[in-house]
Formats: structure tokens, C-alpha cells, sequence
DNA sequence: TGTATTTTTTTTGTCGACATAAATTTTCGC
DNA sequence: GCGAAAATTTATGTCGACAAAAAAAATACA
């Protein structure tokens, strides 16, 4: 008897193309790693995964090793591999980066965008506003994210926009565990604020772009700020 | 006759322990990028690459996705992989990031030093000095990263540190093309312009280290740029 | 009963083999 | 002889299986 190959590589019935599995699990863990589905310190079964996706062991591990490129899991040789922990004793560092890179990009979108990068900015906007109004947490994070990763690919300089989509990804685990204990009234100030900065990109009025981006992420470290301290609890249960 | 195992895993006649070849492979690799060995567009074949560390071609394939991360391989799906090409139309980009994480590096380094991590950036101008004086391009750029990488790390934000040493080994490349067509005379004002910048870290003048930082990218930039216009031969060969 | 040592279990790291997609060569029709 | 289709080659993507390392469980001994 010859032998036979069975060849599955399927999830929820739906057949993948060569080579198409691995970035698929590798964008539906990162999601979940960044919605926070996946909690911080969880650990990552390899063989568990590779029956959820239907795919062996080895694609599983390949994109398991972008995920620890990317610092979004950590590996411990020969032992297990788990979420990352959320860094809360590096916040600062972290709203440092991240106030630098607003100012930069929202700067660099004042001089360097076109008319098209105005239309994909305004509609992203406009997504952030809806889910503030329907009060969805979950997308008005991830609109809030893609608006100002808009802007920076406007600004046209990909090693800024590298960093600051690491940063804002990064940001997603914070924001989420800030508006969970906030979940009625979400923050509209940003809308607004979000207008104003388009209204200076629009002008090149690099100077207002730059202090407006500095004021808004001013704004947003000041109210994450308040809450981890005011909340020590979520401190201590996230971190190790 | 049961089935017999031979454990391979050598290069050089070097036995690796389990899992420790990975890394041995990308270490290797990257330098060997970084330091033009490879030149950008070359193939890279993975059965060659696994007899050459003898490994079988799954560890490799770890090793390569790991590049792929940090840009300094691309993949072509299902077809070849490739040394990433130079992006020279990129250049003004990465001049600016380049030039921004000199200045915010240096910058946190004047703030928040201690006495131990001057010493190490002391130990590493010295090596930097020895390669100029030695005429040692090869030593003398590795020297220069690592120089600016330490301060970096005594700034104490991991974010740039991390974004500032992946703009440096970039960087790396584009030194060595342009070095190497200057083979006799290396920049022996880099070393007094370090030292300066070491002075007044030391004595956590902010703004002087900022400024002496924003200059010396200035003098590094416009040298580079002068060689990249002057030379376009060097620019038609590289790029694509 | 508590601790040290051995055995078992679990999970990762690596391997060799096969399947498939793209490039290359060969064959065929005109 | 020339272009298109078919066959071959070459290198990648995926697989199932085995081996080694660490943790967990079981046993031995006081």
C-alpha cells in the first residue's frame, strides 16, 4: 500500500494557501495578545495551538518567533513561553518615547502630507469619534491606535512610524486595563483634540501640529498616570 | 539493527548544547550583514546555511525569520530569500531618526548616568581612539556603535536604545561602503567630538550634550551625504 | 513523616522526509 | 527556427517523529 498524504491545514473549515498559516496566527495572536485576551504571564502552548489552527508544530514556532521579536512574548529556553508582562516600572520610559514620537510624527504629517493621507486620516477619525459615541472600548482603542498610525505614515519616515506603532501596540495593553474601570463615560476631550491636530496638518502649521501632538499626549500620560496610582491593585496583579 | 542517532550539531569541530545553536547562527549572520560580507541582494540558501553550522535547515529557518525582524533579510514567499538592499532613496529619513536618538540619547545620558556606566563609555571611546589611530575601519565602526549604543543604555529608555541600535547597525553598512573608499585618512575629530560629549555628561550638562550630539550627527550626515552624491556609481550598484 | 533520590511525564528543540510553488529546461507543433 | 506547453529541477513550506531538558510524581530511606 502506497503511502498517503492528508493534507488539513484548515481552521473553521476554511483552507489556507501555502505559507498563508503562519501570518495568520501570528496577526490573530497578536491581537489577542494586545486586546488583552491573552493575559500577561499566561503561558503558550505549542502543541495546543497547533490543533486550534490545524497546522504542525513548525509554522506555530515560526510565528511564535516574530511575536518575540516583536516583545510581545517571552521565551524561557527550553521551558515555557508566555505573554509578556506589562512593564509598569518602565512607564515612564515608556510615556517618554511615546510623547517624543506623537510630537515627531504629528510634525513630520504638518510638512509632508498629501491630500489622499487627509481622506484615510479623516475616515479613521471619524471611526474614533463612532466608538466614543457607542461607547465601544475595544474599538475606539484600536481606531484611536490606527489614527495615529495614519498620521505617521503621512509624516514618511518609517523608522519613526516603526517605533511609534510599537509603542502605540504596546499602549493598547494599558489603555485597555485604564477604560475596563472606566467603562461608562469615555474620553470625547479626544475627539476634539483629534480635529484640532488634523486642522494644523491640513494647514502645515508645523509648529501647532508639534505642541498640539505634545498637549494630547500630555493629556493622555496624565490620566494613565492617575490611574495606576490610584489603583495599586491592578499593579500588583499584573506585574510579577 | 534498532535505529542509531548521530548527533551533529558542530561547527568547527565545536559541540553546541541544544538550543544554543540559534543563536550562534543569527549572531553570525547579522554581523556578517552588518559588516557587508554579505552583500545586499545576495542569495541566502538555507541547505547551504545547514550544512555550513551543521544544523538541519529548522534552526536556520529560526535564525532567518529572527533577520527578516530586524530587516536585515527579506523574504520572497515561496521563493528566495535575500541580504536586504541599502535603501538610499530612504537615506534623509534615516538621517533624521539618526540624528534625533543622537540628541535625545546622549541627552538622558547627561540625566541619569552613574559613575560606573562613564567608566564603560570611557573603555569604549579608548577602543574607538586605538582603531582610528591603527587605521582599522572595520574595528573602528564596530567601536563607534558599541561608543553610542553605552550611552544610549546610561540614558536609561529602553525604547530608544533599542530603536537608536537598530539605526546604528543600519547605519553600519552604509559607513563601510563609505569608509572603505577612504581607506588612509579616518576621522580623528570624531575622537576629540566624543570626548566632549563624554565631558559634559559627565558633569550632567543637558543642553551641551544635547547640542555636541545634534552637532556631531550634523558632521557625520553631511560627510556621508557629500560621499553618496559624489559617488553614484556606489548608488546605482547597490540599489536595486 | 519528612527529605533525598529515582522514575515518569510533559514540553521543547531538532531532525529527515515529503509536498508544493516557482524557475528552468526540454519537448512539441508550426 | 521559434514560441508555447509540458516535464524537470530546485528550493521552500510543512509534517510527523524522535531526543533532550526541565518539571512533576513516585519511591526509598532515615
Amino acid at each position: 500500500m502506497s503511502k498517503q498524504r492528508v493534507k488539513a491545514n484548515v481552521e473553521n473549515g476554511k483552507a489556507h494557501r501555502r505559507g498563508a498559516g503562519v501570518g495568520h496566527v501570528y496577526e490573530t495572536l497578536r491581537n489577542e495578545i494586545i486586546e488583552l485576551k491573552l493575559a500577561p504571564g499566561s503561558p503558550i502552548d505549542e502543541v495546543q495551538l497547533s490543533e486550534r489552527f490545524s497546522l504542525s508544530r513548525t509554522p506555530i514556532r515560526e510565528a511564535l518567533v516574530r511575536l518575540a521579536s516583536d516583545g510581545l512574548i517571552e521565551t524561557l529556553p527550553n521551558r515555557a513561553t508566555i505573554v509578556s508582562h506589562i512593564d509598569f516600572l518602565g512607564l515612564p520610559q515608556f510615556f517618554d518615547a511615546l510623547s517624543l514620537m506623537y510630537r515627531v510624527t504629528t510634525r513630520l504629517a504638518a510638512a509632508n502630507h498629501d491630500p489622499a493621507d487627509l481622506e484615510r486620516i479623516w475616515s479613521l477619525q471619524k471611526e474614533f469619534a463612532t466608538a466614543v459615541n457607542a461607547r465601544d472600548v475595544l474599538t475606539m482603542i484600536a481606531a484611536n491606535r490606527n489614527f495615529h498610525v495614519e498620521i505617521a505614515k503621512a509624516g514618511r519616515n518609517r523608522y519613526y512610524t516603526e517605533l511609534f506603532t510599537q509603542l502605540l501596540d504596546e499602549g493598547r495593553r494599558i489603555l485597555r486595563l485604564y477604560y475596563s474601570s472606566f467603562n461608562d463615560e469615555l474620553p470625547v476631550q479626544y475627539v476634539t483634540e483629534h480635529e484640532d491636530m488634523i486642522a494644523a496638518i491640513s494647514d502645515r502649521d508645523v509648529a501647532l501640529a508639534d505642541q498640539l501632538a505634545g498637549r494630547h499626549a500630555e493629556q493622555i500620560v496624565r490620566q494613565i498616570q492617575a490611574f495606576v496610582i490610584a489603583d495599586p491593585k491592578t499593579n500588583f496583579s499584573m506585574a510579577i
